[in-house]
DNA sequence: CTGCTTGTGAGATCGCATTATCAACGAAGG
DNA sequence: CCTTCGTTGATAATGCGATCTCACAAGCAG
């Protein structure tokens, strides 16, 4: 059976305080917060559990590898920062994109990934300029 | 210097003719047609030269391998088939979507993926039912 | 405490797409 | 013909994310 552990809870927390998909190498970082000898692997094995138990989901986006975030978002996009490489939710929609399909094609679904900058990494124009480091 | 050879030719005639974006693996097997002899390593080769031409450009699906098209066909989309894993070209797009980043983000591009079933793999209701070979 | 089971971490290993290697080939000029 | 030099194809090597191995540490029952 599945186990509490400090691991697995710092793996958790790191997730869901996020607000944001993870890299299983975010999600190193972020745990190891709380325990500092987290291993990768230990991340991959928690991370293939909670995806078995439908309490996290894959986000794959275009020539990315693959994060992953706490399940119940519902459909949602994201927006990628081209500076800080970082993948934000997006709690909207463009809506019914049927009609751009070829006649005859159906569709099912869609997913849309916007590129841009992010609040924190706009080009040191008005405030907040990109102080952050990078991988945080 | 760039030689013209009969493995290059069909390479691009593959890539051109397909009207789609292409897998190495799937111009491997298109332009075995005409070069039944063909190895990967020359489509490989080759398709990383067209590239530095500019003539032609990746194509990055989420969680897919990359594809190769045509340059020149100017903003498009693309759509994936759920049964036959084909993708196809979209020229069609929603417009301008910087209305869905939250405030203080900037948005520079998007790609935008349609999933569903190609005209080929209609569920065998009305006409032409998915009598093609995957991988084709 | 004691014994048994499960979880962990470091490193080895795998899977797979892509690239490098290299002997053989072939077009072009002599 | 013959030499030259870029091209080719089979295969080995590489890069890298993900998974497996295994000795050890950490729960839990008795």
């Amino acid at each position: 059976m599945e186990r509490s552990t400090p691991q697995r809870a710092a793996i958790w927390t790191a997730l869901s305080a996020a607000q944001r998909p993870l890299l299983p190498q975010e999600v190193l970082v972020a745990a190891q917060v709380q325990v500092p000898a987290l291993g990768i692997a230990t991340v991959y094995r928690h991370l293939k559990d909670l995806l078995a138990e439908g309490a996290i989901q894959r986000v794959a986006l275009p020539g990315e590898n693959l994060r992953y975030e706490p399940r119940g978002h519902g459909h949602h996009h994201h927006f990628q920062c081209s500076a800080c490489e970082r993948v934000f939710d997006i709690h909207a929609c463009p809506g019914d994109l049927s009609r751009l399909a070829p006649a005859g094609f159906t569709v099912d679904d869609h997913e849309l990934t916007l590129y841009g900058r992010c609040r924190e990494c706009q080009p040191a124009t008005r405030r907040s300029p990109a102080t952050r480091a990078l991988g945080r």
